[in-house]
DNA sequence: AACCAGGACGTGA
DNA sequence: TCACGTCATGGT
């Protein structure tokens, strides 16, 4: 068994299912909860790998990858909360909202100028889709769309196999002396892909583990205490 | 009260 | 290519 699948493994009976992408529409839901998550409305679906079940599921994944850019999850709950207050969490009703009144209920989530740009761009693409898979090249000639909020869209609202590399990833993967700092974002993707299978479920539980164990042992630590994933 | 959060873009060298 | 500044709200 390789390293990788080893620390998959290890997380996964740590912190259990972590259910993501967590969408709007469950958080008054009975699915079960887990403490541990960030964010007050708990849209998590842990061991459901089924979402998005809509259309408008999907468009809202899609639009939360641009809100959560470089912003904690929390503030993404408040503009999208903000934006089902209006009903905008659809394609064609996102479309016609005018650019001003958009800034002003993405607010929370910072960037807002940019972001509202952004937004407008991606639903158009989506709409033109036309229900059709994006490819990857597609999504990253977008403004607004890097690399990761490009394979976070392929893996969670399209259930794709692109694994999801994020700041997180590096930082991990690097302190385990897995990468070194200079690997590139496609390099460090294909070494996750080349080692495990290519199957969408474990890459989202994958990298959501890995967002979870990072909050655990790489922020706001000041005990001195180590990965325990060091002593593999 | 500085610092960070589920990044990406534009610029200059 | 690559390092660096910029975008901005809300939590600790």
């Amino acid at each position: 068994m390789n390293q990788l699948f080893k620390i998959y493994k290890i997380l996964l009976k740590t912190y259990g299912q972590q259910g993501w992408w967590p969408l709007l529409e469950l958080s008054n839901s009975s699915l079960p909860k887990n403490p541990n998550k960030t964010g007050s409305l708990n849209g998590y679906h842990p061991g459901d790998y089924s979402y998005p079940k809509t259309n408008d599921q999907q468009f809202e994944i899609v639009i939360s990858t641009i809100l959560t850019q470089n912003t904690s999850w929390t503030n993404v709950e408040k503009a999208l909360a903000n934006l089902q207050k209006e009903n905008l969490l659809s394609p064609f009703a996102l479309q016609s909202c005018s650019l001003p009144k958009l800034k002003q209920l993405i607010k929370p989530v910072g960037y807002f100028n940019q972001k509202a740009n952004y937004l407008k761009e991606i639903t158009k693409f989506y709409i033109s889709l036309n229900g059709k898979v994006p490819k990857r090249e597609e999504l990253l000639n977008i403004k607004g769309v890097g690399p990761e909020t490009c394979d976070s869209i392929l893996l969670y609202a399209y259930k794709q196999p692109f694994f999801v590399i994020d700041s997180y990833t590096k930082r991990i993967l690097y302190n385990l002396k897995i990468i070194s700092k200079k690997q590139k974002y496609e390099d460090i993707q294909k070494l996750f892909q080349d080692n495990l299978p290519k199957d969408y479920k474990l890459y989202q539980e994958f990298h959501a583990l890995i967002v979870e164990h990072a909050k655990q042992f790489y922020t706001n630590r000041k005990d001195g205490k180590t990965d325990f994933l060091l002593k593999l």
